[in-house]
DNA sequence: TTTAATAGTGTTTATTATACACTAACACTA
DNA sequence: TAGTGTTAGTGTATAATAAACACTATTAAA
């Protein structure tokens, strides 16, 4: 490689980790440790790591600063680059978003994560539509991040990553409704889901509930894949 | 900030420039001067400055290897940052893709670029349908950019980058039969697109074409502008 | 056995997309 | 100046998709 005559700006991996929590889309957010932005809620993220690609690094962020292993959907959202985001110097972001369920990630929550001290401060989650000030271009990121996450629940499978293995078409309904914070239409929304043939029944069904037990679904495949255009 | 504890990789900015030549839809290429892939066709780019943001960098590289000033439509497609893409090591590409018109590039492809010496080659145009090997992943890059420029015909204005300001109806879809690859029906083509609100008929009346004289129609706006969701 | 709660199911209407063919207006030429 | 070649310009019928809408079924609990 020719010398390098220009100064490497810093890259980092900033992830948007989505989860539902008491029927509300929430976003997991961390309290700064340092300055700038100290103690702004901001998302989690880390500088890569020498040979490290922006995936590993945001997997490692997830990982680290949530203790979420995998499941979970994740992919890259958009690079951010202007020289004015990091009033340290140039800081390039290339950030994520990730979906995940609920369950994976409390576990770590209420335990609080053991290295707090370290600026890994406790990670909390925030209703997506109550968000407070946050550091640097995160608001502007997670608002790019929920177009994108519901532009991708019109003709992707991601929607496994908050659902478990087998479930009643009301659960899958609900993440949908949550996600776009409106109500859908039940009938008409079973029949579109069902066309989009990512699911099928199984001979589960969801007893003890008190009312009329439903027949649970499975996705045909939890990897993530599309169904039209784009990506 | 605290003390680097890593090394940052390089970050260069890559672009796809689209433009139609003699009727099809062709990618602006240079061939390499240096190893590795010495000599391979592969999309003009540059390492950024200190404090450059990508888009900067882009819209420099646009301008010093194919002499398009302005006018264009540019913006960010992906970012590459495989630790494996670049044999000499750790290089992130933030990629973009462009839309020009073919008599902005051809002045200066025409002229042959006065420093054609330095490393920069002198820039060809291929045909998307017909590309050679190309360095490193840039075919990749173009395949994901060309999936990206025929997603945002659909929603966007962004051909009125490769129109000029007074266009027949005629034109207009031509530039989108050829981006497409197909023809399209020109009735529902029109209706279409008048639906889409986007543009506006003149006074302007196209002639001395030896055929029936065209109205000619304008863009309500030359700056982009999307439809619905998404960016 | 009655009640509360959610599961499950079809049809009608409106909107949008597709398929398809002829007349209009000019330039050119014989 | 009539005729021909060439592209501009227009509407309707049909198919596909989306939206609106209400009742019966099945269980647990009281």
């Amino acid at each position: 490689m020719k010398k390098i005559i220009y100064e490497s700006p810093y890259v980092t991996a900033d992830t948007v980790i989505f989860t539902i929590q008491d029927g509300v889309l929430k976003v997991l957010l961390i309290k700064r440790a340092d300055v700038p932005f100290k103690g702004s809620p901001a998302l989690p993220g880390v500088f890569l790591l020498k040979n490290e690609s922006g995936l590993e690094a945001a997997k490692r962020a997830l990982r680290s600063k949530t203790g979420v292993q995998a499941g979970g959907y994740l992919e890259q959202l958009y690079t951010f680059d202007s020289r004015f985001r990091d009033p340290r110097g140039h800081t390039i972001s290339i950030t994520y978003f990730a979906l995940v369920e609920e369950k994976n990630l409390k576990i770590r929550l209420g335990k609080n994560l053991p290295n707090r001290q370290a600026g890994i401060q406790s990670p909390k989650l925030y209703p997506v539509n109550k968000l407070p000030r946050l550091a640097f271009d995160h608001k502007e990121i997670i608002e790019l991040a929920l177009l994108r996450l519901r532009a991708k629940l019109e003709y992707t499978n991601v929607v496994y990553s908050i659902l478990q293995k087998f479930f009643a078409f009301s659960e899958l309904q609900k993440a949908y409704e949550i996600i776009f914070g409106r109500k859908l239409d039940k009938r008409n929304f079973r029949k579109k889901f069902l066309s989009l043939d990512l699911i099928r029944p199984t001979k589960q069904i969801l007893r003890g509930t008190r009312s009329r037990p439903a027949k649970l679904y499975e996705f045909k495949s939890r990897k993530p894949s599309s169904l039209k255009k784009f990506f």
